[in-house]
DNA sequence: TAGATTGTTAATCGATTAACAATC
DNA sequence: TAGATTGTTAATCGATTAACAATC
């Protein structure tokens, strides 16, 4: 991994890998910056100072070499060992990115806790466990990401008994404020928020 | 409605509304702006600039009038008729917001749609159909604004049938880019990006 | 009054885009 | 070669924070 990335850069790092995966290139080994800016609707510019922070070089003729380019993203922005993940009653959120997942990624989902319900298989290889048996199976899996959406009712307690877990991030869909300790990075996405910008700059074109 | 505010300024009027709402403004009818602050964790000139922006001013002595503020922002950032929004396969995210939507907005969750399983109601008010009847309920109810969460395997078809309709915003939490036309505001959000992102800084600590 | 807060401008910070020499 | 693309610096743009006169 590579210290001092900027946050921006390393959320684009890992789009123009998945744009990548996705891409013909046992057919077209070579990207140049215009097309892969193209994919993920930017600038040229950016995508060549993005790939010179994490020290990749093209060829001023092909452009990137798209195999090496993946394995530098991750060897740029990945961890060194597999981090676990689970989601915490995020129902078909869950099965939207389900497909890649347990790829060919670092991370991996292991669990998916439901409030409501019996619960009931999901997908291959990923249990699904009711919320009351949720700090067992973070400890025991060791897990250290969690998204989170939960009813707003449970969000506070539910954040609490993360807290006595491995738990290092916290990707917060609730609109609670986590009260946290800075050892718990928290990333907040407050869909509420986003709905009424939305809202707002569909009326006003 | 105010034209020309930032971006992240109109999400932030929609949180301070929030928090807002939720404060005990009966028993404590004014508010200072660090204390507007902390509670969504900004600086107090932020608030301060925020607000100067919708032209609200306070009093210095006891700072800004709360009920008045909600006012405020709702001329600054609602839009005069009420807007319906769909939930497509979104599961529990839908639940988690829910108890603030049909209450304080202009916003109104009036369908929910679902890829999988027979249809069963989810919360009072809030229909639940099948995906196959989308269009049709999105032309009848005169649907605007979508929160997109299908797998990535319906995600183009649903996006064209979108199109179809009278949708003007999509809040799109596939990983799949959509191609609509400029009268449509996507609003895109990556959960595999900030997953990955999230990775990184609990690991660079 | 003294002290604290607002409203607003200026400064800072960070992210995006433009520009262009170097390269093949 | 001519033309196109890379790598990199500088310029621009936008968002955040600091500073402080005005106010009560």
């Amino acid at each position: 991994m590579i210290q001092d990335l900027p946050p921006n850069t390393v959320e684009r790092l890992s789009l123009y890998r998945r744009r990548l995966l996705n891409f013909p290139y046992e057919d077209e080994p070579y990207i140049h910056s215009h097309k892969l800016a193209h994919l993920i609707k930017i600038n040229p510019a950016h995508v060549r100072r993005d790939l010179m922070l994490i020290g990749f070089t093209g060829d001023v003729h092909r452009g990137y070499d798209i195999k090496r380019l993946i394995t530098k993203i991750g060897e740029s922005i990945d961890c060194e060992h597999v981090q676990k993940v689970a989601f915490i009653g995020i129902g078909d959120l869950g099965r939207t990115v389900a497909d890649y997942f347990n790829l060919k990624t670092k991370l991996k989902i292991v669990a998916i806790f439901r409030t409501s319900e019996p619960p009931k298989e999901q997908f291959k290889d990923v249990n699904c466990y009711h919320i009351s048996e949720m700090k067992k199976v973070l400890i025991e899996e060791g897990i250290e990401l969690v998204v989170l959406a939960v009813p707003k009712l449970y969000a506070k307690e539910v954040s609490e008994t993360i807290m006595e877990t491995n738990v290092k991030g916290i990707l917060n869909f609730t609109s609670v404020h986590l009260d946290v300790p800075d050892t718990i990075y928290v990333e907040d996405y407050d869909i509420i928020a986003k709905l009424e910008k939305l809202s707002f700059f569909t009326n006003s074109l």
